[in-house]
This record gives C-alpha cells, sequence and structure tokens, in this order.
DNA sequence: GGCAGATAAGACAGCGCTATCATATCGGGC
DNA sequence: GCCCGATATGATAGCGCTGTCTTATCTGCC
C-alpha cells in the first residue's frame, strides 16, 4: 500500500541506504543520484514511517507539550506557537494534557517517554515546577525546555517574561491615574507566577509610597468565577476600591462582570485591569487595559530552543507590553 | 535504558510472546503467568515502545485530531472531548492543525496517515467538509469520524446536533419576547453549519408569519471582529433592529461591545443571542442568552465511535438546548 | 481408552528504517 | 606512478515489538 523506502530505491536504481542518507540530508551524495531518488520519492508519494526511524535510529520526530492550564486562550497561543515551529521543522506535535495534583504524574510523564520515544518535550506552567515530572525528566535525559517557569532556573533551557516587572507597571500605571485603593487578585496558588505578579504590586504600592492594605487582596483561581468572587468581596468592602488589578484576563472579565451587574459605570467608579492581553481582553466590555504576555512567541522561542540547542543550557526573556484599553481611567472626582 | 519487553520475559521466565500476550490482553495464559509478568512489568517500570509496536503491528496507539477553526474556545472544548476518550483507551492523541484554504491539505493529511500510522481520525469543522482532505482518508481506508459534518453524511460516521433546530429554537425565542425586526449575522462560509443555522432563523421567521428583510442579514466569520463589524453595520440602519442573533459567541461577544459603545441600555434596547456557549459567553456582559452545544461530548462521542465501531457507519444526534441570560428581553415599549 | 477441540506457551520471521562497516572511485601532491 | 584522504555508495545487522506457525498439554465425551 504504502511506499518504502525499498520502493524508492528500486525505482531509482540505488541502495536504500542511499535513498536513507536523501532522507536525512547527509552528506556525500552527488547532485545526480539525489535528484533521481527526490523524483522517486514524489512519484511514489513516500512518506518515510516515523514508527520504523524512531525505531531504527535515535530520533523519533516527535515532541510532546505538556501542560494543566485550564485558560483555554493561553494554551491555544501555546499550542499554535509549539506547533509553528515543529511545522518548519518537520516534527509532529503530541498534545498531552496532564494533572498536576495527580500522584500519577511522574508515571504518565515517565510513560509517555518511553512509549513515544519523543525527542524533547515542552513544559508549560504550572507543570514547569511540579517536582515529580521534572525528576522523571531529568533521570531520562531528555532535552525539555519551560516555558515561563518559576523555581530552578539553572536546571534547563527557558523562555520567560518579567512578571514582577509587568505587574509593577501595571500598578504605577493605576497609581499614575490617581488611584490610591487598588484591590488585587492573586493567580491559582499552583502557579509561581501568581506570586511574581503580587511581588511586583507590592513593590508599585511601596515605591509610591501607599501602605500595603491586606484587605485589598483577594486569592484567585485564574477563572472567570474566582475573578467574580474575589471583586464581589472587593466591592463590599466599606471602602471600596477605585480600580481593581486582576492576574489575569479571565478574572478580569469576572471583576467586569460583577461592577456591571451592581450598576458600577466603567471605568469612571471602577478601572479594572487584567494581565495576559488573550483574545478574552478585547472581547469584553470595556476592553481591558491589560499586559501584553506574548504567549505565541513565548511557545515559538521555547521549542527552537529545543530543536537548536537540545542539550544546552539557554534562557531567553521576552519582552511584555501594557496595552491601554478603555477599563482603566482616573478615578471619579480627581481631575 | 529503558525496559524492553525481552527484559520482562526473562525476569518472568517466558517467551517475549507471552509477554506480548499479556500486554494485549488475549486469551490463553494462565493466571499463574499473567501475574508473574504484570510484576515484572511493574518492578522493570516496563512501557512498551509504541514505535515497534505500530511497525510490527496493526495498530499505532496514536489517532490524529485535524481541525481548522479559530474558536480557541471551541477547540479547547473538541480537544478536551477527544483527549478524555483516548485516555481511557490509552491512546495517545496527535493534534494537527490544518489549513482547509490549503492547496496542500491532501498532501499534508495523507503525509500524516502514512508517517505516523495513525489508527483512526477525528476531523473537526471544517475539515469534515474539506473535499481533498476526505478523498485522501477514502483513498486509504483509514476509520474516521466527523464532529459537526454539513454534507455527505453517508460516508462516515459521525456526530452533530441539529443546528437548523437550534436557530430556529431562538429565533422563536426572540419572537415570542415580542421583537420583529431580527438582525442576523451569519457564520464562516466554510462552515456548513453556518447555512444551517441562516436557514434555521428564516424557518422561525415564516412560521411566525414575519417577513424575510435581507438586510437584516450580515455575513461573518466566527470572530469578534467580524461580529463587531456586522453588528455596527445592523445598527447604522435607518430602522434598526431590536435584537441581533449572532451565529456564534464570538460574534455576539462584537455584538456587545458596539452596543456597549454606543450606550445603547441592554438588554432593554437591544437584545443580542449567540450560539455555542462558549465560556465567552458567561463572560461578557450582559452574559448570553445562547445555544448551549454540546462540544466537548460531540468530541467524547465521536472518539468512542472510532474506537468502538471503527469499520461501521453510526451518526449520533447529541441535544443542544436554549441557554436563558440576561442578554435577551422583551423589547423596549412593549409590555 | 482414545480422539477432538480448547488451552497454554514458544520459535522465529519480519515490519521499515538507521548505524556501522566495508568497498570503490576520484584527485592531487610528490 | 603511487599513496592518501575526501567523496560516493552498498551490504547487512538489528531496533522492539506482533503475526504466524508449531508444539505440548489438558479436558470432556462417546
Amino acid at each position: 500500500m504504502r511506499a518504502t523506502i525499498t520502493d524508492v530505491s528500486k525505482a531509482a536504481g540505488v541502495s536504500i541506504k542511499t535513498v536513507s542518507r536523501v532522507l536525512n540530508k547527509e552528506k556525500y551524495v552527488s547532485a545526480g543520484t539525489r535528484t533521481k531518488v527526490e523524483a522517486a520519492m514524489a512519484s511514489l508519494h513516500f512518506s518515510p514511517s516515523l514508527a520504523a526511524r524512531a525505531l531504527a535510529g535515535r530520533r523519533s520526530f516527535q515532541i510532546a507539550l505538556i501542560y494543566d492550564n485550564h485558560s483555554p486562550f493561553y494554551i491555544h497561543q501555546i499550542q499554535e506557537g509549539v506547533w509553528a515551529r515543529c511545522r518548519e521543522e518537520g516534527v509532529r506535535m503530541l498534545a498531552q494534557p496532564a494533572d498536576v495534583a495527580s500522584p500519577d504524574l511522574a508515571r504518565e510523564v515517565g510513560g509517555l517517554i518511553d512509549e513515544t520515544h519523543v525527542d524533547g518535550i515542552i513544559l508549560s506552567s504550572p507543570v514547569t515546577d511540579a517536582a515529580a515530572a521534572l525528576g522523571e525528566l531529568e533521570r531520562r535525559g531528555i532535552p525539555f525546555v519551560r516555558i515561563s517557569p518559576g523555581t530552578n532556573h539553572a536546571l534547563t533551557s527557558s523562555v520567560f517574561m518579567d512578571d514582577v516587572g509587568a505587574a509593577d507597571d501595571m500598578t504605577t500605571h493605576l497609581i499614575n491615574l490617581g488611584h490610591r485603593r487598588i484591590g488585587f487578585i492573586v493567580g491559582h496558588p499552583n502557579h509561581m507566577a501568581s506570586d511574581q505578579r503580587l511581588f511586583g504590586y507590592r513593590r508599585a504600592l511601596d515605591r509610591a509610597g501607599i501602605a500595603f492594605e491586606p484587605e485589598l487582596v483577594r486569592p484567585g483561581l485564574f477563572d472567570f468565577a474566582s475573578g467574580a468572587e474575589a471583586a464581589d468581596a472587593l466591592l463590599s468592602l466599606p471602602e471600596r476600591p477605585t480600580a481593581i488589578f486582576a492576574s489575569n484576563d479571565d478574572m478580569a472579565a469576572g471583576v467586569l462582570a460583577v461592577a456591571h451587574r451592581r450598576g458600577l459605570a466603567l471605568p469612571d467608579e471602577l478601572s479594572v485591569a487584567g494581565f495576559d492581553d488573550t483574545e478574552l481582553a478585547s472581547a469584553v466590555w470595556p476592553p481591558l487595559t491589560t499586559i501584553r504576555q506574548p504567549t505565541r512567541d513565548l511557545a515559538y522561542t521555547a521549542t527552537a530552543l529545543l530543536f537548536e540547542r537540545p542539550d544546552g543550557i539557554e534562557h531567553r526573556r521576552l519582552q511584555h507590553e501594557l496595552v491601554l484599553r478603555q477599563s482603566t481611567a482616573r478615578p471619579r472626582g480627581s481631575t
């Protein structure tokens, strides 16, 4: 049915090894032979069997992307970035959802590698910091790159952005607008970025000489519902905040919904800020002032690092950007 | 490094064939032998090589999900459903974005199958109706199931919902509220569901004796921006509609944004309806009245069909549901 | 008691490639 | 003319499994 390397070798009148050389772009193949072989491949619609290549050689031409993240927009962008770089490389992408809280995580990750022989792995937060998974990868010595890891930076190559700086930028933006009581909704506790964003918020307050007030900080889980819940609590305070900075866009959307329900004029009576600049940020009203996290680029770069420096360790920081939209403004009453 | 079937056979004191039998749950293995082999597998952390199994046998324990859809929420739910069923089956999922408009589609799909030996394929709309892809799959005789195909239902197993009926339900809901001028935003022309939803809208109007007015129907592309653009056009009509029904939630979010920008009171001055009930529908304000499309279940069921009836043809229709939220109401002035 | 069919297990080829080693030819410098 | 290294190609083993065939029991029933 499907053409094999033997069929190609017969059609081209060469040995299978020569076909293999052409396939793998090895040197020591004359131009004429190469052309003949390539013609034979094309006319037979030859596609090499990944299974056979993986079994015989050291490469499987597959990598896996492991994630456990509940923001569909975020995952979508990550997948796109990884996929784009894989495509350029002629490598397949295995999508592998996981559960960092599961006791089976190590077994699942280990099993994945042993079963599939993948050439490398991309980890996205929070799997980036799951000890069980990292241990398994280390033990096997398989190349892997982490996207926005929170800990242990020396371990492997990684790509990331400056979460502390970005949260500081946003908080400073709100302070500059005249806000003094700024609510903050923390991200999911599994994600290291959550702490960093909180830290950036505090740093900006400190610098501006504004006292940190614990009642203005509420926990969240990076999803709409937890954002709404936190907003309800913040807006029920005797002296309510004039601005709320949520650690991601999903939670910020929850804040907007609660504010609308309470009939607050946005952004005059309440400024709302998000983080990530997913598509959601511009799909809500008012469109969110947020931090553009270069998610797709982070994923693309991580994958590039995996292919280009499988054994080296390299870190790349990508730039974030403060995106001003209509959800933030001077607090009512200020001029 | 990694344990092989030979290692297991030595540890258990049996032949490799017996280990293979245990692995594949074949009969004619005594309980005692099975226990011994399983113990050996566990203690060696044995994971069978998929590459070797694919090469030697008729199964690869991998399936591919091919999609070309620009709604991240939709894709996310589809992936979740497929993945959930794969997990139960011990099968890996290859994520394969594609471009139905590309002239290379056939080559890419064919190459995918030949390279990976996947056991089956799940197609999501609009790849479900891309002749190039279908031809390639047919030629190879590989099992595949389609999610919400628009054409050629007899071809393969499929799962779907009643798009015509659902659009009719929503339109009827708006009519019952008292709306007479109802704008409609059509979906992406590549998707067959777009026509069906439009047809359902017209059918409901007909039944209610309301004349169809072409100026109330605008084209869209299933994304936020095209929804906003269509809404702008509709709301600029001399006699503007009192309700707008968008063919999916992303476009409905675009309508909401435009309405907010124009300062319309929602839902009093404009009712807005969506379709899909993605997470977006409840993340916007006001939360969208929409059609709950059982996306995740469609994907799960499609995958189940692939495993359970790889050669048979079966169609399953899943129920949709009209979800009433705050974005629709009686038109202002009516009682 | 003997024979058919069910049950249990092993030997071995081979899936389609890559890795290793062997072999053949070609220039160029002395 | 001869040797050496670069260039070009082939022969063959074997990766880790499954499929097929074979052999060796075990069971029940006339």
